[in-house]
DNA sequence: TGCAAATGTGAGGATTACTCATATTTTGAA
DNA sequence: TTCAAAATATGAGTAATCCTCACATTTGCA
């Protein structure tokens, strides 16, 4: 109930809280930390990643490990907010000043480019996607940040459409992103080829259903 | 590699087989086994549910749990496959004798309607159905189902747009019912309210795709 | 009847997430 | 500088749980 001055993380709504690293020292172990679950999600996917190997591949003992991260998900969860983060300033630049209908298909048809380019590239972020499903506690939380994401798709259609009902256009929003995000993961399970059809139509289904009336 | 006379059933696909049963006597101990294993995933959810405490309801012995389920995974998908064979049958039948638009129209909205109460209903189903997502395995056999239900779709496309291309017209009908299958998903996932609102946007997207030309 | 196949059992092996008592390092105020 | 308190580091040990296996019992059938 005392936060000090620690930015309230996720990873305090997932498992009991752990001290954050406020030296110099400990920040570059954490970073450490990061990198070998990183590479272990990469190489064999986040089931498979040992609490021990990530241990011994940052060079720490087990215990420092739990000292910053309460659990195997919050490590997870770390790894995921970062992305996040980085999508979530993506999504509202390339949605800042659209316009009008024309625009909004240039910038969504882009978006979704690069969302699906990052989820072939990114084995880690492949892995936490998929994960989030099943976990219930990051499935909210990815909710939540679904949700943030697509009121940025909200305000879009509030200003090409100011005459439709608000509620509905946010539902719209919202569904919209969410099939774009099931459509990623569907396409990334698939070979490549029928991926890049699926993100096609993903693609016009999502703009005729933003730009119809 | 010596399959005697028992079907081919997923649970050999997963892990290693084993015996499927052959007398009466262990056919009614199976049907506990999953009865059990039913329970518990309805009450706790199938994260939570110990192999130990599904052989001790169902009254046999650990041994004997694992005599005819290779795995833990192999008793979930043992009652996945059962909603997974009613649900195909329904489906089918539901889109056989569509002639028209309209007549899609109204067949589609009613077997959303069926998937969106069955799931509402069916907190087993429910458990099963988003833990699908995260097993790799359980993703691709849930893959392999869902393109054989597509196909009813696809069938039905191709009555009505014959002169489509029906490679893309097979396209959308995947695409159009995972997009149903991961709305389904989401709509359990927040309020009653929320939840039926987005079932309706839903079907407003998919018949505008599946209509579309 | 008797034997092979099918079935049943549960103690114990193996793995792994996580704890905690204790040791070491850093910080900052006196 | 000093030194006590806070922060950080350690890893053997705990607990939980999946699953195996050697052996016992029951059933089907020649």
């Amino acid at each position: 109930m005392e936060d000090t001055a620690a930015p309230v993380s996720p990873q305090e709504q997932i498992a009991s809280p752990r001290r954050a690293p406020s030296q110099q020292r400990s920040r570059e172990r954490v970073e450490r930390m990061l990198a070998a679950a990183s590479a272990l999600i990469a190489e064999q996917g986040s089931d498979a990643m040992r609490m021990g190997e990530v241990a011994e591949r940052a060079g720490v003992s087990i215990g420092s490990l739990y000292q910053f991260f309460p659990d195997k998900r919050a490590i997870i969860w770390a790894l995921a907010e970062r992305y996040t983060v980085e999508s979530q300033a993506c999504i509202s630049a390339a949605l800042a000043d659209v316009g009008d209908a024309e625009g909004l298909g240039q910038a969504f048809s882009e978006l979704v480019d690069i969302y699906y380019r990052l989820f072939l590239a990114e084995p880690v972020m492949r892995d936490i996607w998929s994960g989030t499903q099943a976990d219930k506690a990051l499935r909210q939380l990815e909710l939540a940040d679904s949700r943030a994401n697509a009121e940025f798709l909200t305000a879009v259609l509030k200003r090409l459409r100011p005459a439709a009902d608000p509620a509905a256009l946010e539902t719209t929003a919202f569904l919209v992103w969410q099939m774009g995000e099931a459509a990623m993961r569907l396409a990334i399970s698939v070979d490549r080829q029928e991926g890049d059809r699926l993100v096609v139509a993903y693609k016009r289904m999502a703009l005729r259903e933003l730009l119809a009336e």
